[in-house]
DNA sequence: TCTACTGTACCGTCTGGTTGGTATAGTAAA
DNA sequence: TTTACTATACCAACCAGACGGTACAGTAGA
């Protein structure tokens, strides 16, 4: 009859409800009991799978990042060769993301969790070397290039935390703007 | 002989003791006991000044907010009334704090403290707001200076969460690149 | 039957907050 | 100067609830 679930399926299902709690509750509310019930199943059943909570929010991260490394790895693959073009996939997977407002209020909680969760910290300073390598590589000036990436990173920061973003017409311009620095490397 | 301590000097050693605990141990060591015991009183004593650990960390966000504004505001005197001069203040005032690391460690905590107290990040997201406000009339046009100012606000996030922070020389080059943009208001 | 998985009941610890009380300093009428 | 009173600053002990984690019996698909 109802097929039993696979563990995989059941990761995924736990990293939603994961997600839904934080979105809607914030970390404070991420217990092992919310997360069970969220997930549609007992707290045994969710150390089953996760020893502990540690290792649930490492997962948590893994999950999150294997997702928009995946949506960047498409728009660098749709941006070609020319100079700068990952920088621009960098630029619009940020946007595109963030700009989600359930994306960035995850994203606040997922964060606030970095604090707490030094592994997981690790894991995400180790996306950020690996992001930098590619913005240095990207055929712009490097110094520019970085320059460009941080604001994107600002823009990100701004928009995550709701501290004065820019409007969505501002932010299209600025959005521009960034985009044309990636492509007038000797603009300056 | 020896006077009573005033609640004003009180509460600054509480403050003080609250930012060690967070540089050394971070947010969920931040417990009214080892405020108590680090600020040396009682936690009935710690909470004869702050009636709930919510005030405690409203005061303390107000407490680091009041260091910075006090330092930006001096920065922006000495530049002038140039073009883009408070945006070459906010910069320099930013860059100056997030470089010192152990000012960096402390705002990894309170970034992570604001997704549970909401309250102190409404204060933050009114900072950025007045902040927002200065840049767009600085002098430049307002796109452009805000597209900097999260180039600016990209820096301090990268150097708080060490997420591939630019290493200090070329960070200085970034800087002034920044720097440059604020005097160049139609350089795109 | 074996294995993969689930559910329940429970435990030790920690945490924010309460309560009731003490010590010191200042003030002002007698 | 004594006495009575008030405000400020602080403390020790305690408590209810929540949390991460464990133990273990049970169950359903292969």
């Amino acid at each position: 009859m109802s097929q039993r679930r696979t563990a995989v399926e059941t990761r995924e299902m736990i990293f939603e409800a994961c997600s839904n709690i934080l979105r809607r509750d914030g970390l404070a509310s991420l217990t092992l009991d919310a997360v069970a019930e969220a997930a549609g199943l007992s707290k045994g059943g969710l150390l089953y799978h996760f020893p502990s909570k540690v290792a649930l929010i490492e997962g948590l991260f893994e999950y999150h990042n294997d997702i928009f490394e995946l949506r960047l790895q498409e728009l660098a693959a749709a941006e070609g060769d020319d100079p700068g073009a990952w920088l621009r996939a960098y630029a619009k997977a940020s946007v595109e993301q963030i700009t989600d407002p359930d994306c960035a209020s995850l994203y606040v909680s997922l964060f606030a969790a970095e604090e707490r969760y030094a592994s997981a910290h690790q894991l995400m300073r180790q996306k950020y070397v690996r992001w930098q390598q590619q913005v240095e590589v990207s055929g712009l000036d490097p110094a520019l290039a970085t320059l460009v990436r941080l604001a994107v990173d600002g823009l990100w920061f701004a928009e995550m935390h709701r501290y004065a973003p820019p409007l969505s017409e501002r932010r299209e311009i600025i959005v521009d703007l960034i985009l044309q620095l990636t492509k007038n490397s000797d603009i300056l």
